[in-house]
RNA sequence: GUCCCCGUCGUCUAGCCCGGCCUAGGACAUCGCCCUUUCACGGCGGUAACACGGGUUCAAAUCCCGUCGGGGACGCCA
């Protein structure tokens, strides 16, 4: 019967009670990595069943944080509350086909139930299992609340083959009869998921580890049902740097916030792919899109859990700058000037390239372009304090440059060459070291003791704006 | 507590399935040296791991058992 070969469905399905992060974005990224490793198709789908928890704002935030790391999908998104009467339906049919019953338990009981299981070490099966369905239908078309729930068969075991982890057994006596319905008619996790997974004919379930022991009631619902089976893959965890699990006190954990802190799309992916899994070649870690979708296999998935090492991102981030060509790293860039309050006063579109592969060898991130390329754009940029006295409390050198700078804007030629020539030749006839004046050039002209070799940024910035910054040296206090 | 999963440098990992080629390889981080015009980059080198204990075997990081450690799940949350 299933003669025919399909092309893989899968989805991401996260719920809308927060925002995307880590472990959410590295869940959609390997699901998008398989489907479009097979052609296959990516569905999103917003799990919003539980109401009060539920916004639209976090909808928005996940759509968000999707579309900045660069993971689009084919269907969707779906929302699992305008999907109602499916999930009702098939708890009826349940309920029909004696897989599942009424509960009529009060909180309390609940709870002492419980207790009760805990203290015995054993899940207790619930009271009302034993209700007589006439009794139950009874009782619910009086008008008294009731929550559906799955009668766990009470011997054997369940178990699958999981694509990460292998076989996993489960015995059905340590699951609970677990709710379908609430007893207000909305749906819980273990009911819509399999119903949506089935009717969006999903064949592979990608999610994360902590979903493992959640596998095997859905398996329960599949076989109830009387529905196939798709492939379980189950993710292992990120951890913070103190191996417990990745949370607010680690720093950030939504996707957006590295966004924020200039972190490049790409370089995330890159090293959010690589955070569990490892590509044939272990060895090569710099993979693009491309690359990395066409590597991408389930079985190359790690079982163990992984730190989140941020200084490892920081690293994928700065080789991502170098490799990117300052024409598509332009666009990016310039949202940081803007945050900065920089308005170049260079409009060409090759000036400013110029200065972003000027400068872009030194970018940790996209927000250090504010600072790097400030004095190249504006004359409004202060003068860092550690640099001038590291390179500028010499009153000699400061003189000398004024007096370099009256050689530079008599020179008749402006290459990176002939700058270096007057310099050097200047330098020479003061018999004091070139590296002095460099130095203290550099930071005259760019407010930065970290910046490009200073000939460079004399050409970049040309041959008048040179003069003029050189000649403040005694203006801009700097002795003070 | 019960059940499930995991356990190689600080971190991500290769090797484990099919024991010997492992004196355990790579990357990030870290330390040192070189380059040098600051800071990066780059080059060279160093420190650093098979959780522990028992087996099995001529031989174990690799197979088996146990212990310990970590994580996850036990909701009318997802």
């Amino acid at each position: 019967m299933n003669s025919t070969p399909t092309t893989p469905r899968l989805r991401f399905a996260p719920s809308p009670t927060g925002y995307l992060h880590v472990g959410g974005a590295r869940t959609a990224l390997f699901n998008w990595l398989y489907a479009r490793h097979y052609s296959g198709t990516l569905i999103l789908r917003i799990e919003d069943t539980d109401l009060e928890r539920s916004t639209p704002e976090m909808v928005d935030g996940i759509l968000d944080g999707l579309r900045w790391l660069g993971i689009d999908w084919d269907e969707g998104p779906y929302f699992q509350t305008q999907r109602m009467a499916l999930y009702r339906a098939a708890a009826g049919a349940l309920l029909n086909s004696g897989h599942a019953y009424y509960c009529f338990c009060t909180r309390e009981q609940l709870e002492k139930q419980r207790a009760q299981g805990v203290a015995e070490g054993r899940v207790t099966r619930d009271a009302c299992r034993a209700v007589n369905r006439d009794e139950a239908k009874k009782r619910t078309e009086a008008g008294e609340g009731a929550a559906i729930r799955f009668a766990v068969p009470e011997s054997g075991s369940t178990t699958f083959e999981d694509a990460v982890f292998g076989r996993v057994e489960f015995a059905n006596s340590e699951i609970e009869d677990f709710v379908l319905l609430r007893s207000d008619g909305v749906p819980t996790y273990h009911l819509s998921v399999v119903v949506d997974d089935i009717d969006m004919r999903m064949t592979h379930v990608v999610r994360g580890a902590d979903h493992l022991s959640n596998t095997p009631k859905q398996m329960m619902l599949y076989e109830a049902l009387g529905k196939p089976m798709p492939v379980f893959a189950h993710l292992p965890l990120i951890l913070g740097p103190d191996k417990t699990r990745l949370s607010k006190r680690h720093g950030a954990t939504s996707v957006i916030a590295y966004k924020e802190e200039g972190i490049v799309p790409e370089a995330f992916r890159n090293f959010l792919a690589l955070l569990g899994w490892t590509p044939p070649d272990s060895s090569r870690e710099i993979l693009h899109d491309k690359e990395l979708i066409d590597l991408f296999e389930l079985s190359q998935i790690q079982k163990s859990n992984a730190v989140f090492d941020r200084s490892k991102l920081d690293w994928f981030n700065t080789e991502y700058i170098r490799a990117t060509p300052a024409a598509l790293l332009l666009p990016l860039i310039e949202e940081e000037w803007k945050k900065a309050g920089i308005i170049p006063f260079q409009t060409s579109r090759e000036a400013m390239e110029a200065t972003v592969d000027l400068v872009k060898a030194r970018a940790r991130n996209l927000k250090d372009f504010a600072t790097l390329c400030r004095a190249y754009f504006t004359d409004m940029f202060e003068i860092d304090p550690a640099a001038r006295d590291k390179f500028l409390k010499d009153d000699a050198v400061r003189a000398m440059l004024g007096d370099l700078a009256l050689r530079y804007q008599s020179a008749t030629e402006f290459t990176e060459a002939s700058t270096e020539q007057v310099l050097r030749d200047f330098a020479a006839e003061k018999g004091v070291k070139a590296g002095g004046l460099i130095n203290g050039a550099r930071v005259m002209l760019t407010g930065q003791g970290v910046a490009p070799s200073l000939f460079a940024v004399m050409t970049n910035l040309g041959q008048e704006r040179t003069v003029a910054r050189l000649k403040n040296t005694n203006d801009r206090r700097l002795s003070s």
